[in-house]
DNA sequence: ACTCCAACTGACAATTTTGTCAGTGCTACT
DNA sequence: AGTAGCACTGACAAAATTGTCAGTTGGAGT
């Protein structure tokens, strides 16, 4: 048998894996699925994350180019971050993660 | 507006990333797709591995039901893994990762 | 007998990722 | 003037993940 390609070129599901994980990212990004949301909106709506953490997977996310960080012009500083259009191709991926996820859960309520 | 699922259950995204993430696992399930393997032919076919971390992957997708090891009765101790039928049901979800990552790595040849 | 291989384990170090805590700049409110 | 909120950063500690290295068990090969 030849040398297949897996034996020569990196794994395409690490390289999906890499943009998303991190403890906290698949979260955010699913709060994100249903629309742009602020810093703040974003830290409160995850209760147990700390401000650092959040800040800093919002970076590496806008880094990567699958979100975007709008600063509203003026007076109190309003920031919201939302899915690129890049990212929005990742919707597909987060709705299969999300639904097998359900499933587990129903599975093995342990987790 | 009512407070959302989202506030108050765990995120499925997680849920899914727990099960399939480390540094090696989404490598080590890619090779599994095809077919059930040996452990020495996964540790060859994945170079850069070591077998302490291969082992280490092994053993915790063998424990959260998603692969299943086979002790082939007899002489040599020969091992095979394989996806279990729970472990199957993640095919897609892979697929979906796969076909994402090879897409990004067009786009961004650096990862 | 000696060496090798396959599968596997344990102690421990190095690295990476998270988390804690304090602090900045600017605006709004009272 | 004092307090509070928002977005954000840096220094550093704690924890989790990986990696290194040596060692075990049992059969096979010479």
């Amino acid at each position: 048998m030849g040398v297949s390609k897996k034996e020569i070129s990196p794994c395409p599901i690490d390289v999906t894996l890499s943009v998303i994980d991190g403890r906290w990212k698949g979260t955010i990004l699913w709060r994100l699925l249903d629309g742009p949301m602020r810093t703040n909106e974003l830290r409160k709506s995850i209760p147990e994350i700390t401000e650092r953490m959040l800040l800093r997977h919002l970076r590496d996310m806008t880094g990567a180019g699958i979100l975007e960080r709008h600063q509203e012009q003026g007076l109190p500083l309003r920031v919201r971050y939302s899915l690129t259009p890049y990212g929005r191709t990742l919707v597909p991926v987060l709705d299969v993660l999300c639904s097998w996820g359900r499933e587990h859960l129903k599975r093995d309520p342990s987790t």
